[in-house]
DNA sequence: GGTATTTTTGGCAGCGCTGCCAATTTTCGG
DNA sequence: CCGAAAATTGGCAGCGCTGCCAAAAATACC
């Protein structure tokens, strides 16, 4: 036995039902132009009666804009982008958006091909990490005429809507704590730079920084791969293998910094008088760990909601700023 | 100055400039029917000089069935749902499906009135969490005449097609390995349960094999809100200041386990000589601790990628258990 | 009571594309 | 070189809904 019910009841059977044109169901239905209360109320019981689902595509279709937002992000295990989906999901369905997405996995030209599929869907906007992307992409966007919306990095050329915080600031800041607190042979442990051209920029401009103060970088290990953990711990243990005067280790982010985290504490290494340890995003497990994780936290969500509810106000363009905060914490 | 380009570029205008008629162009574009090569490459070379994007919406609302896959998931803060989005985002890329999704927010009225928008884009599935749904939002499935997969829950009655695997099980296979390791004094740490109901349903299983071997759950602390690290080192805290003799506990998952080992480890409570941690979900981050968290470890991205597979091929409904793998670790 | 408004309503032409079918062109076999 | 079969191609009717416009009904005003 197959399976084709759709019992696809139409606008027109409503109409039909209910004894009244389709525009005036239509009309009801959306709450838009006028109708009497004894229409409303005869139209709601055909539709009610018939199990009546309205079919969005037609009405997309038939309308001007639609109001589909597509998310074309970097990927899901990296709980950066979740946060942001989050905080924008809650904002577009309370405006009757729909989100859709696809997983670029950190590569350009994968980001080209599925902002192209997106924009198949003629979405209200496409809401894209960082300002990096391929010639074709910039160009498809532009031409496309929706909203475009650049996340979590101010460094660089909007194309029309950006919301974050500047990468690059994050880095030098970071670097400023560090040597705020007297450390001086400073390395650092990081996953695939190139792929993630924003963890990119933070290390370059806590390189730079650390040069500006005659304190620079040390060592350095580069994991193939994502952030994880794991990886954390693995490049610690290999950067304190060949570099045994480190005294403090910048990490890309907050899963590799708890993991060096859990390195030193299997190792008995004592943080921070021994060894300090400094991350990035502000996740809440670094709030939990025995000794806070010292970090700088990151407006995620909000970045999403702002996002979302630019697009939404159909707000002109603009670059909005939303700052991060150095935690303190204990590991620096 | 507004923004509205929209440069639609119809295909009917791409085959005017290709010199051919709508329906040529429109088989090249989808590689689908007869054409010759000579045909193909006038159409190509339109399509690129004029930049045109096909319209999904039209060619949905013309063709029978669409290409996007609903997704209506609790949480995505909770990694378990970014883990199945991820697994079946892949899978769906591949065979050219458009992910779409909403958050419920572990409410099942809300769950009802999204899986309801869901229906308006005439999906070709619509993927939800768990069998539990309101009496609404099953009879709305059913008619709706589309896929329905229920993921992460073998333990009910499925609509349609099922992946994941038995939280009763797993609730049971957790007890029945604390006991044979021989802790008789036994608490547990969870979240608000009647959200999760699969946290509840691993609980109540987890509590009745504990009964079945005469020891009896000794206390427990529920905790409001969603779960996390910080909530799970409260708990322990709480239940630790009333109960004092416990030798064994388990948590509703690994971020609330996490919790409570980081409470331990602040406290200096050897585990798992003085006191025994059991979690749920396996995430990476547990196996990176200085001790591997004991927990079971659930096939997240598996579920989405079976789940997406049998949609995509269009399978017969079907209940598919993944099964589980029970970590020892080194915290129990 | 009659006319001017205002409120409701229905009809219908698309939105851009696909599917069906018939027309046209090409290829093949003898 | 001709008819038949096969490969291409174009025309056009919808898919289900919205937007526009004019008709009809209700209400207001003098």
């Amino acid at each position: 036995m197959e399976f084709k019910h759709q019992a696809t009841v139409t606008l027109a059977e409503v109409a039909q039902a209910a004894g009244v044109g389709e525009s005036t169901v239509s009309r009801v239905l959306r709450n838009h132009g006028s109708f009497s209360g004894k229409t409303r109320e005869r139209v709601m019981a055909a539709v009610e009666r018939l199990g009546y689902v309205p079919n969005r595509i037609a009405g997309t279709l038939a309308s001007t804009g639609s109001r589909l937002v597509a998310f074309v992000i970097p990927s899901l295990s990296n709980i950066v982008f979740p946060d942001v989906l989050r905080g924008a999901s809650a904002v577009l369905e309370e405006n009757r958006y729909q989100a859709v997405f696809s997983v670029t996995d950190y590569d350009p030209s994968k980001e080209e091909a599925l902002a192209a599929a997106m924009l198949a869907w003629r979405p209200a906007a496409v809401m894209l990490a960082g300002c990096e992307h391929t010639e074709g992409t910039v160009k498809m966007l532009r031409a496309s005429g929706c909203r475009v919306v650049e996340l979590l990095d101010l460094d660089g050329d909007a194309l029309d809507i950006a919301v974050g915080f500047s990468n690059r600031a994050a880095g030098r800041e970071s670097a400023a704590f560090l040597l705020k607190r007297g450390y001086r042979r400073i390395g650092y442990v990081g996953h695939d730079l190139n792929r993630d051209t924003r963890a990119g920029k933070r290390f370059s401009s806590f390189c730079e920084t650390l040069d500006a103060h005659d304190a620079p970088l040390i060592a350095r290990e580069i994991l193939a791969g994502a952030s994880s953990v794991e990886n954390g711990r693995l490049g610690l243990e290999r950067l304190l293998a060949r570099t045994t005067d480190l005294d403090a280790v910048y990490f890309s982010n907050d899963d590799m910094a708890l993991g060096g985290y859990f390195h030193c504490l299997a190792e008995r290494i004592a943080i921070p008088s021994k060894l300090a340890i400094f991350g990035y995003n502000g996740l809440d497990i670094g709030r939990a760990t025995p000794q806070p994780l010292s970090t700088i936290r990151t407006p995620r969500v909000a970045t999403g909601q702002i996002a979302a509810q630019l697009v939404v106000g159909n707000a002109p363009p603009q670059a909005v700023d939303l700052g991060f905060e150095l935690i303190e914490g204990a590991t620096a």
